[in-house]
RNA sequence: GGGCGGUUAGCUCAGUUGGUAGAGCGCCUGCUUUACACGCAGGAUGCCGGGAGUUCGAGUCUCUCACCGCCCACCA
C-alpha cells in the first residue's frame, strides 16, 4: 500500500481525474441501456458567461443529483450547452470592436455576425471550461449551442407552426423600446428603478374661456408635446362641467379634447391627466377608448422628431424636458413643482430608461399557450420544489401578456418571414420557399425582403428540452433519443428565471411534444454573501468560485454549497464554512490514511454478514443505514440534510468511534479479529467513498484507487451499496451505544473533577445493561484506551464507598478517585445532574397528573412520558446513592 | 396596492407529519492521546420577534402586531 501524504492536495486530484472520467465515457448517456433513464437538462449558461457563485450552486446541485443517480445504476443524461444570449453577446462583441474604433453598422450585418461567430469560437468556451473545474459531469459530446443548425431548425419550425396556428402574429402596439440598444424588449427585461424626480403641475388653458385652466400633473414634461387629450374621472365633480370641452396644448397649440374615463384616480394629483397615447401604456388604452390621436414624437434614440414644434426637434428627452419646463414657466403655466419619488422602467441590459414606442413587432399568444401549463401544474404532472413557487407560477401564467419576440438585433435567429412590396407576409422555412409561396399567391414572381429582426433569446431556450434531443429531426436515432429522454426528471434553476424560461419551456414543450418537459422543477435560491447581501461588482462583495477552488479545493466548495442548499431559502456563503468543509476533506483523508497504515483493504472474499466482532457488525449496519438516509434526503431534494448526514457520519461515528475502537483490535494478537477488522474497515471506507462521491468527487476518486477491489473501475462508475436490513444488528448497536456513553461519562467526570490527564483509574461496573457478562470484558480494552482507565471489571457485590459514581440507565459505575480529585467539585457535579433531572421529573409529573393529558393524548405518548419519568426517577435514586457513597469517603 | 419569505445560541443557519430545542463557526478549560492542531477531550450560551387563540401539549397550526427581505402591478 502506498503511503498517503499528511494532507490532501486538491490540485493534483483535480488535474488528473477529470480527464479520466471523461475518457471513460462515464458522463455519457447510453440510449441502448436497459436501465431507466434519468435526465436533467442543464440550463444553458450564456456563451458570454464566466462562472459565478450562482452557477456554482446550480451546477453543483445538478451534478450531485446526476452522480447520485448514476451510482444508483440509472442511465443518466445531463444535457449541456450554451445560450447565444442575443443582446449580451452582441454587446460584448460591439464593445470589443469599439476598442478598434469599428462600429457595427460600418461592418454591415453579415460581417458583424461573422465577427460574433469568430468571437464565439475564440472565447465562447470559457464557461464550459470552468464548469469542468467545478467537476461537473454532463454528457459533453452532446453539448449544444442554441444557434446550432439543428436547434435553429427547431426554432424555424416552431415559428412557422405557431404562425400557421395563429399563435404567432405581427402587431403594431406600444412596446418597451430601448433607445440605447435600439430594440424592443419584453416586459420581463424591464426593471423598475426608483428615481427621485419631480411632479410638474401644468396649466392647460381651456378653449374659449379666457383665464381658465385645467391643471394636469406630469413627471415627464417633454411628453406633453405628444399630448392628444386630457382625461378626468366621470364622477369627478370638479370636472363634470368641462367634459366634452377642449383645452389648448401650450407650446404646440393643438386642441385637446377633455374626456371622461375610469382611468384617472380621484385622489391623485389634480384628478386630470394629460394623455400621451403614443408614449404611455395607460394613455394608449385610454386613447383607444376615446379615439385620441396617436402622436409619435420620438425617434429610435428617444430624441424628438418632426412631430413637435421646430425648436424642440432633435433634442434628447432630457434636454427637451428642461426646455419645455422653462418655456412653460416663461408662459406662467407652471402651477407648482413637487419632489416626487417614483419608479421608472429601465432596460435590464442597457440600464437606460425605456421608452414606450409604437412599432410593428412579432408576438406570441402566450395566453393560449399558458392554459395547458396551468393545468399540468394543477394536476401535478410538473411539481415545483418547494411547492410555494407554484403560486408564483400560477399568478403570472393566469395574467400573462402577449410575448414580444422580435428584437432589432443582428445576433440571433433571424425571423423566417419575408415581405412582398405590398406588405404581404410570407412565413417560410427559407427564402426559396417564401418566393415559391409568394409566386403562388401573386401568380407571378415578386421580390421579397426578409424581416431584418431576430428572435428573443428565450424563444430558442424555450425549446431546449427537446431541440437538444434532436427534434424535429425525423432520423430514427434522434427520434429514439427524444422518446427516451423526454421529459426530463428535474429542472434545477433559480427563481429569477421561472418566468423567462421555465414557463416558456412548459408552453413549448406541452404544445409541441404534448407532454411537460420535466416532472420536477427544483427552485434553489440566490447566493448571497455572509451578511445576506446580494453579491455585486459595485458592492465589491463577490466571492469568485474559482478563487475558492484554488484556495480550498473544489470538493470543499461543492460540499459547502450542498450543505447550504436548503430548499426555499437564500444561500449565505460564509468563507468560514468553506474552511470548515475543507477541514472535513482533510479529516476524511486522514481517516483513509489511518486505514491504509493499518492494512485495511477490501478483501475479495469478505462477507460483512460473517463478522464476529460486535464493533464490526455495528459499523456495517451504520454504513448501510446512512445509505438509506441519503436516499430519503436526496429524494426530497434536501441536499443540506444529505450533506449534514454524511459529515456527521464520517466525522462523529466513523472517525470518532469506529477508528478509535478499531485500534486495539488492529493491535490485537487475535489474528482472526485483526483480519476481520482490517477487512471491515476497508469495506466501510470503500462504501463511505461511494456515498460521498456525488458531493466530493475528487478526493473520493483519489482515495478510491486504494480502497477498491481490483475489478472495480473508477469510482464515478461504481454503484452505491445495497441496503440490507439483515446486516443491521440492533444488539450490536445497543451494545456499542452503551460503551460510547460510558466512555463519554467517564471523560466528563475526569474533566469536570479535574483528574490529571495522565492518571489511570479503575472502573467497577454494577448492572452493565446491554453489555452483560463477558461482553464487558470484551470491551475492556476499548474503554481503557478511550477513557484512560487501567481496568474495567464487574463489581462482585455492592459498590464500595469513597468512589465517584456514574449512572448510565440501570448501570452504576464506580471510579475509585476519592484521593485524586476535588470532592466538592464532584459533589457539585452530582448535585447539578440531580437538579436537572428533578426539573425534568417535575415537568413530567405535572403532565402525567393532568387527567386531560391521560385521556386525550395517544397511549404511546403517555407511555413514553411515563417511561421517561421512571427512568429519570431511577437515575436520581442512583445519583443520590452515589452522592451518599461519596460523602462516606 | 397584490403576493411570498424571514425573525431560533455571539455570528451564519437547520429543525419535513404538533410530543424532551440542534449544527457549523466563534468562545471558555484542558491535551506532544504516534490518522488528522485543517486535530483530540470537556464545557458555557436560547421566555424559538411581541400578543392572542386552537390543543392534553405549540419553535412547529390559526389570527394579529412589529421589523427585515424579495416578487408582481402601479405611480398622471
Amino acid at each position: 500500500m502506498t503511503e498517503l501524504d499528511k494532507n490532501y492536495s486538491p490540485e493534483r486530484a483535480e488535474t488528473t481525474h477529470y480527464e479520466r472520467w471523461e475518457a471513460s465515457g462515464a458522463f455519457s448517456a447510453d440510449p441502448g441501456s436497459e436501465q431507466e433513464p434519468y435526465t436533467i437538462m442543464m440550463p444553458p449558461p450564456n456563451v458570454t458567461g464566466s462562472l459565478h457563485m450562482g452557477h456554482a450552486l446550480t451546477f453543483t446541485i445538478q451534478d450531485v443529483l446526476i452522480r447520485y443517480h448514476r451510482m444508483l445504476g440509472r442511465d443518466t443524461l445531463w444535457q449541456p450547452g450554451t445560450d447565444h444570449a442575443g443582446i449580451a453577446t452582441q454587446m460584448v462583441v460591439e464593445r470589443q470592436l469599439a476598442e478598434q474604433e469599428i462600429k457595427r453598422v460600418d461592418l454591415g450585418r453579415e460581417a458583424f455576425v461573422e465577427k460574433v461567430w469568430e468571437w464565439k469560437e475564440r472565447s465562447g468556451g470559457t464557461i464550459t471550461r470552468q464548469l469542468r473545474r467545478l467537476g461537473a459531469s454532463p454528457d459533453w459530446p452532446r453539448e449544444r449551442f442554441t444557434m446550432d443548425e439543428g436547434l435553429s431548425n427547431a426554432v424555424r419550425k416552431v415559428f412557422i407552426e405557431l404562425h400557421r396556428q395563429g399563435l404567432i402574429y405581427r402587431d403594431k402596439r406600444l412596446v418597451n423600446w430601448d433607445p440605447k440598444l435600439h430594440t424592443a424588449i419584453s416586459d420581463l427585461e424591464v426593471q423598475q428603478v426608483e428615481v427621485k424626480g419631480r411632479l410638474w403641475h401644468f396649466r392647460y388653458p381651456l378653449e374659449g374661456r379666457e383665464g381658465e385652466y385645467i391643471v394636469v400633473a406630469t413627471t415627464r414634461p417633454e411628453t406633453m408635446l405628444g399630448d392628444s387629450g386630457v382625461a378626468v374621472h366621470p364622477e369627478d365633480a370638479r370636472y363634470t362641467e368641462v367634459v366634452g370641452a377642449c383645452c389648448v396644448l401650450p407650446l404646440v397649440g393643438r386642441r385637446l379634447p377633455i374626456v371622461a374615463d375610469e382611468y384617472p384616480d380621484l385622489e391623485a394629483g389634480s384628478g386630470a391627466v394629460k394623455m400621451t397615447p403614443a408614449h404611455d401604456f395607460n394613455d394608449y388604452e385610454v386613447g383607444r377608448r376615446h379615439d385620441l390621436e396617436l402622436i409619435n414624437i420620438f425617434d429610435r434614440d428617444a430624441c424628438l422628431n418632426d412631430n413637435v414644434p421646430e425648436k424642440y426637434r432633435g433634442m434628447d428627452r432630457y434636454t427637451a424636458r428642461q426646455a419645455v419646463v422653462e418655456d412653460m414657466e416663461a408662459l406662467g403655466l407652471v402651477e407648482k413643482v413637487e419632489d416626487h419619488v417614483h419608479s421608472v422602467p429601465h432596460g435590464d441590459r442597457s440600464g437606460v430608461a425605456i421608452e414606450p414606442w409604437l412599432t410593428d413587432q412579432w408576438y406570441v399568444d402566450a395566453k393560449t399557450l399558458a392554459k395547458p401549463c396551468i393545468e399540468a401544474v394543477e394536476q401535478g404532472r410538473t411539481a415545483f420544489v418547494p411547492k410555494q413557487w407554484e403560486n408564483t407560477f400560477f399568478a403570472w401564467m393566469r395574467d400573462i401578456q402577449p410575448w414580444c419576440i422580435s428584437r432589432q438585433l443582428w445576433w440571433g435567429h433571424r425571423i423566417p418571414a419575408w415581405y412582398a412590396p405590398d406588405g404581404t407576409i410570407f412565413v417560410a422555412e427559407d427564402e426559396a420557399a417564401a418566393l415559391q409561396a409568394a409566386e403562388r399567391h401573386f401568380g407571378e414572381a415578386v421580390v421579397l425582403e426578409q424581416d431584418p429582426d431576430v428572435l428573443d433569446t428565450w424563444f430558442s431556450s424555450a425549446l431546449w428540452p427537446f431541440s437538444t434531443l434532436g427534434w424535429p429531426s425525423e432520423a430514427a436515432e434522434e427520434q429514439r433519443f427524444l422518446q427516451r429522454y423526454y421529459p426530463g426528471d428535474v429542472l434545477v434553476t433559480g427563481f429569477d428565471i421561472i418566468f423567462f424560461w421555465v414557463a416558456r419551456m412548459m408552453m413549448m414543450g406541452l404544445h409541441f411534444m404534448g407532454e411537460v418537459p420535466f416532472r420536477h422543477v427544483y427552485i434553489h435560491a440566490l447566493v448571497r454573501d455572509q451578511h445576506g447581501q446580494k453579491m455585486s461588482k459595485s458592492k465589491g462583495n463577490i466571492i469568485d468560485p474559482l478563487d475558492i477552488i484554488d484556495e480550498y479545493g473544489c470538493d470543499a466548495l461543492r460540499f459547502t454549497l450542498a450543505a447550504l442548499a436548503v430548499p426555499g431559502r437564500d444561500v449565505k456563503l460564509d468563507p468560514a464554512r468553506i474552511a470548515g468543509y475543507r477541514n472535513f476533506a482533510t479529516k476524511l483523508w486522514n481517516a483513509a490514511r489511518f486505514c491504509l497504515m493499518n492494512g485495511a483493504a477490501v478483501a475479495p472474499d469478505y462477507d460483512p454478514g460473517a463478522n464476529r466482532q460486535v464493533l464490526n457488525r455495528w459499523i456495517v449496519g451504520k454504513v448501510l443505514e446512512t445509505r438509506r438516509e441519503l436516499d430519503s434526503a436526496l429524494g426530497a431534494y434536501r441536499l443540506n440534510d444529505a450533506a449534514a448526514l454524511l459529515y456527521h457520519f464520517v466525522w462523529n461515528q466513523f472517525c470518532d468511534w469506529y477508528i478509535e475502537f478499531a485500534k486495539p483490535l488492529l493491535d490485537s494478537d487475535d489474528p482472526g479479529a485483526q483480519a476481520e477488522t482490517r477487512a471491515t474497515m476497508g469495506w466501510a471506507m470503500n462504501n463511505l467513498l461511494r456515498l460521498l462521491h456525488p458531493f466530493m468527487p475528487y478526493i473520493t476518486e483519489e482515495l478510491w484507487a486504494r480502497f477498491k477491489q481490483d475489478s472495480d473501475g473508477l469510482l464515478i462508475s461504481a454503484l452505491l451499496p445495497d441496503f440490507d436490513a439483515g446486516l443491521v444488528d440492533a444488539d450490536a448497536a445497543a451494545e456499542m451505544d452503551w460503551v460510547i456513553r460510558l466512555i463519554g461519562e467517564v471523560r466528563a467526570v475526569r474533566s469536570e473533577a479535574n483528574v490529571p490527564p495522565a492518571a489511570k483509574i479503575d472502573l467497577l461496573v454494577k448492572d452493565a445493561g446491554p453489555v452483560t457478562g463477558g461482553r464487558l470484558t470484551a470491551h475492556a480494552s476499548l474503554i481503557q484506551r478511550l477513557a484512560r482507565t487501567s481496568g474495567v471489571e464487574l463489581a462482585p457485590g455492592d459498590l464500595p464507598p469513597g468512589t465517584v459514581q456514574i449512572v448510565i440507565d440501570e448501570a452504576t459505575v464506580a471510579l475509585p478517585l476519592a484521593d485524586v480529585i476535588d470532592i466538592s467539585a464532584e459533589r457539585a457535579r452530582l448535585e447539578k445532574e440531580i437538579d436537572k433531572l428533578a426539573g425534568e421529573v417535575a415537568k413530567l409529573e405535572k403532565k402525567l397528573s393532568n387527567p386531560q393529558f391521560l385521556a386525550k393524548a395517544p397511549p404511546e405518548v403517555v407511555n413514553e412520558q411515563k417511561t421517561r419519568r421512571d427512568d429519570a426517577t431511577a437515575t436520581i435514586d442512583r445519583l443520590e446513592a452515589a452522592l451518599g457513597r461519596l460523602r462516606a469517603a
